[in-house]
DNA sequence: CAAACCTTGACACGCTCGTGGTAAGGTTTG
DNA sequence: CAAACCTTACCACGAGCGTGTCAAGGTTTG
């Protein structure tokens, strides 16, 4: 059978066992089954690992922020759903000032940051 | 002054006042401020919460996820890097078993209804 | 002026997220 | 076969979300 396992991935992508299971039931990373039930691992999942951890870390977003961005890419009514609340908010002067979801999305970091 | 206040704005969308706060600071719905600091709403801002309202029940999506459509909306780069990876996907196939964030993401709501 | 409203800040509570661990049991390998 | 690995299923734990409530203090209104 082709494919690392889940402890060898874990070793090359930087994250542990345990999150690549968490990962894989997020739906993010699925990998394929041996015969016997166990993961395997290959190129293109390796990849896709290590690129999301470095989304993760690089702008500061949650796994549940991808899943939900994963979200609107497959359900068109969601997309518009959501991109239509959006846009009906910069019309009106005066109605966000900027930078202020910003802060919103930051401040855990913020705290995170404050606390070391 | 014209613009409700606080507690009319909660009355007529359905939100407590608490939560009305809470929004604004996720920067989503901002009120303008009277002289003295009070929030006032106006029609705009009483429509917008409708619908957030509204949309966040029919597709149970969080604040949070709306608030990253927002910073997706305003951040190229991190929309071009999210995109990037949602598109490396679906190339492979066996990549992801359709269905499976799906899953993920109605989890809590599963949750939610199994304890009622 | 007193009642009724507004403000921010805090405490609290249950739930979800991200993460580690451990237990019970099946598989692969030396 | 025994060691080393894998699986799922749990317990735990701190941090964040969504929400209510309460306190201390300023504002508007009858």
């Amino acid at each position: 059978m082709d494919g690392l396992t889940i402890n060898e991935a874990a070793q090359l992508t930087g994250w542990s066992a345990r999150m690549l299971r968490y990962v894989e039931n997020a739906g993010l990373v699925t990998a394929a089954r041996s015969s016997s039930g166990y993961r395997l691992y290959g190129p293109a999942q390796l990849q896709r690992l290590r690129t999301l951890k470095e989304l993760l870390t690089r702008f500061d977003v949650a796994l549940s922020d991808v899943a939900f961005a994963a979200r609107l890419g497959e359900s068109a009514e969601l997309r518009d759903a959501v991109q239509a609340w959006l846009r009906s908010e910069a019309s009106r002067p005066g109605d966000v000032s900027p930078g202020d979801w910003l802060r919103f999305e930051q401040e855990k970091h913020q705290r995170l940051l404050a606390a070391a």
